[in-house]
DNA sequence: CTGTCATTTCAGTAATTTCTGAAATAACAG
DNA sequence: CTGTTATTTCAGAAATTACTGAAATGACAG
């Protein structure tokens, strides 16, 4: 590996974080250097960085082109390819977190929809059935909640994640005001 | 693998589902198999239902105990393990997120502020910090959110979920109403 | 066409992870 | 203690996943 010492560390540690999520090591090492590397880069440049086979390079690549992770460009009058990642960290994480959904949370949406039609043999199955259908309503409100918000644009989206908690007060407040009237109403009625 | 049909699709794909996380197969299946299981097992019964060696079974538990997403239990005048996974659903979601933040989050973002206080050497060492810089304060404001958002009861949680985007729309109004409240004061100022 | 350069594919190998059986440890009852 | 039952540990086997080099494919220039 040949890389400017500082860069090294970040490329090693996403190598091992990498095998935390299903990711490979050199998946992540490679994302690692495209996303600190000021100018998009061939695979070969990849293989002189990380010293790994130019075959697992182009493997890799494609890999992380399938998460939509990666973007590829060309420059005129050269032939290669070469890669960056998109420069806003905002679309970074859309990104992420819609291929995660697709590839995490959808399928297990399917699987208990479909155990969830069937008709259930004994009590135990009845029992199962029951578990899983808590478990498959809290995954669709999850996900709902997430289909509705990464719709934001990203200053909106950023103010919502400094709000925080904050907003139940807000949601508090809102509830008093509505109650005051409902209940300044019935008086009036009354 | 000896269970009701309904049950054993269910079992299958959390253990495929595992290896798309960093778990593994039969972690997934025992945790699948305590989840939907309604009495704990101890686990000769885990042993039995799966398939599996017993002392894979003594492993998989360990890491799910280290994971805290398993309980042990123990009945009256038995002295063997009895394992079962916590009722509430919006508790393992809880202990989920803590675990993955843990375990993914919390190493990357201690690697960054590492990385980010040395001083670079080159133009390219102070291109990656500044990239670095931006994927650090990113997942700071993520982490703030769901440590803010983590000590919500369930209720408020779930209401939170419900509200998703709509909450900008809420934040538009109390603008307005701040602002008209502010213009008509200067108004009257003036 | 032919030659050159870039990329991909893939069979075989290397490395890693998972799983097992056997032995060790532990916890208890008599 | 001794025997019984429960659990854990761990070295090696099995399975899976990652990686490589060589060959194939593709894309283009002349």
């Amino acid at each position: 590996m040949n890389l400017p010492p500082l860069v090294q560390s970040f490329v090693l540690h996403f190598g091992e974080m990498g095998s935390r999520w299903g990711i490979n090591r050199t998946v992540g090492q490679i994302y690692a250097l495209l996303y600190v590397s000021p100018d998009p880069l061939n695979a070969d440049q990849i293989v002189d960085a990380l010293g790994i086979s130019r075959s697992n390079v182009s493997m890799s690549l494609r890999e992380l082109q399938a998460w939509n992770l990666v973007l590829l460009k060309h420059l005129p009058d050269d032939r290669r390819d070469f890669f960056t990642t998109p420069d806003d960290v905002w679309q970074i994480l859309r990104t992420l977190a819609e291929e995660r959904k697709k590839r995490e949370v959808d399928p297990t949406l399917s699987v208990l929809r479909e155990i969830l039609m069937q008709q259930p043999a004994s009590e135990a199955e009845r029992h199962a059935q029951e578990r899983m259908s808590e478990m498959h309503g809290l995954i669709e409100r999850l996900t709902t909640w997430y289909e509705d918000v990464k719709q934001l644009e990203t200053d909106r989206l950023a103010t919502l994640l400094t709000l925080g908690a904050k907003v139940t007060k807000l949601l508090e407040a809102k509830d008093k005001i509505v109650s005051l009237g409902r209940s300044k109403r019935t008086t009036e009625k009354g």
